[in-house]
RNA sequence: GGCCCCUUAGUCUAGCGGUUAGGACGUCGCCCUCUCACGGCGAAGACAUGGGUUCAAUUCCCGUAGGGGUCACCA
């Protein structure tokens, strides 16, 4: 087989957002496993909504995922330029060859007049085609024109899709179509038939809200007599109330993960797994997917995205990081939360022990908190466990770290076991007292751990806090 | 509404004519245990529906219902 030429091609109308990110996935994927090309093409002809803002949001949401692109923005390519609008002279051109060749005519009629056989059509609950008024009308390039396409009126044009088997679209529900603006930009059919042509795209996958312009697009390839591609069709992804995914269920922008705490690595295997399958395996390292990817296990159903099991993947891949990456990894979230925590051996100790705690950059950052920041004592923790009761327990943990040097983790058992055995009561009724008092909450590592972790001063100073509050 | 596509538990899925219908997230229970997690064990939970085809349908075909998509001088 040839190498297969692929291409994502969003146009910069905002972020990128996770649909756009997974089709954008499965595209380098197929071309990565088969040694093929991944084009990165811009389509911007909508110059009301595009802005350069949302390129670089989209190449960043790119280079985030660790999605390169052989051909496109910054690098360039033998097929460019990788803009649309860059592009026009190629699309005039080849619409004024099909105009030569009588496959597609100049169109006069205003958008007015087009709006009320509408309107017209609408009120009669008829189907709006045109009518195609303007066909075999000589060509005056100085009056204000579209170009349209002749379509024909009979028959039908069916592919067969690689993920969902054969599709068959009738002609009478096509019209002739619109393939040039009277400003002379291409529309979305007709451009992207152009450039998947001119850059020898063979592989068109995309998302499947396009199914129905894939035989209006055949017929332009066609018209132009060109080998019509591959099509791949990958099926949407839904809300909670399966309907579209939009901000109500949510962030949809990429980014936002990124800001969330997610790992790139978690976004792109929950993303493949929502509508691709490896027998039972979850968990998949790019070069894995790379290995592995099939149109073949793509399904053909719609899937809700599910922020749990995307929390859950982005445990399993948080806990596999050694803690000097899961440290560095996790510093820029608390900084952005304002704490002041560094590099060091502390974060180290923190990351270590949270690591099984937390899904998330943004939940260690949680979790961590009161290592940094003053303790914010729970109400009801402090009533159930600082009590008079645990005021002998809590002065003689306080007078055992205070006899020793460092905060070792075996020492610090011993105090915390003998204190309790003293007491003749069990380890957790001298723990929890103890962990309210250092942590605020309930709920934190091992005791031993976070004494460590704040360090004799601290712990000292926590306890001593607590004691003076018990009275 | 026309056209197109889809249909295994709440969710993601395995299955590709004969299975006790498998796994994962989530949920619940038990164990572990200084709390929370992690881990271990276990439980509840699915083939939308009606017809065919077949010795045999979750699996193949048709209808119905439900869901999604699309009907622009947007992409």
């Amino acid at each position: 087989m040839t190498a297969p030429r692929v291409r994502f091609a969003p146009s910069p109308t905002g972020y990128l957002h996770i649909g756009g990110a997974r089709t954008a996935l499965f595209n380098w994927l197929y071309a990565r496993r088969h040694g093929g090309t991944f084009v990165l093409r811009i389509e911007d002809t909508d110059r009301e909504r595009s802005t350069q803002v949302a390129v670089e949001a989209i190449l960043e949401g790119m280079r985030w995922l660790g999605l390169d692109w052989d051909e496109g923005p910054g690098v360039g390519g033998p097929h460019g330029p990788y803009f649309q609008t860059e592009r026009l002279d190629v699309y005039r051109a080849h619409a004024d060859r099909l105009v030569r060749e009588g496959k597609a005519y100049a169109c006069y009629c205003g958008k007015e007049e087009l709006d009320v056989l509408r309107k017209q059509a609408e009120g009669e609950k008829r189907q709006f085609r045109y009518p195609g008024t303007c066909r075999g009308k000589p060509y005056d390039p100085s009056r204000r024109h579209v170009i349209r396409l002749v379509v024909p009126e009979t028959g039908a044009t069916s592919f067969d899709d690689l993920v969902k088997g054969t599709i068959s679209t009738p002609h009478d529900t096509l019209q002739d179509e619109v393939i040039l603006r009277g400003d002379g930009m291409p529309l979305y059919n007709f451009g992207a038939v152009v450039d998947d042509v001119t850059m020898e795209i063979n592989l068109v996958a995309r998302g499947d809200d396009h199914v129905n312009n894939t035989a209006r697009q055949i017929l332009i390839y066609q018209a132009l007599g060109y080998p019509v591609p591959a099509f791949a069709h990958l099926p949407m992804i839904l809300g909670a109330d399966r309907t579209r995914l939009s901000k109500r269920h949510g962030a949809t922008n990429l980014m936002s993960y990124r800001d969330m705490g997610f790992m790139p690595q978690a976004l792109v295997n929950y993303l493949v797994r929502l509508g691709w399958s490896h027998g039972d395996q979850e968990i998949f390292t790019l070069q894995e997917l790379v290995e592995l990817f099939d149109w073949k296990q793509v399904g053909a159903t719609a899937g809700v995205f599910n922020p749990d099991k995307l929390l859950w993947v982005n445990h399993q891949w948080l806990r596999a990081l050694s803690d000097d990456e899961l440290a560095a990894r996790a510093l820029p979230h608390f900084t952005a939360a304002g704490l002041p925590a560094a590099d060091d051996q502390k974060l180290r100790l923190i990351v270590r022990q949270l690591r099984e705690r937390a899904k998330s950059f943004v939940e260690i950052v949680q979790q961590a908190r009161c290592y940094y920041a003053p303790i914010q004592l729970d109400e009801k923790a402090r009533s159930k466990h600082l009590t008079a009761e645990a005021r002998p327990l809590l002065k003689a943990v306080r007078d055992g770290v205070a006899g020793m040097e460092a905060m070792e983790l075996p020492a610090l058992e011993r105090l915390f076991a003998e204190v309790a055995a003293a007491a003749g009561l069990g380890l957790g009724k001298v723990a929890q007292p103890a962990r309210v008092a250092l942590t605020g909450g309930t709920a934190s590592p091992g005791i031993h751990d976070v004494v460590q972790i704040l360090g004799k001063a601290e712990t000292l100073a926590r306890l001593d806090a607590a004691l003076a509050l018990i009275g």
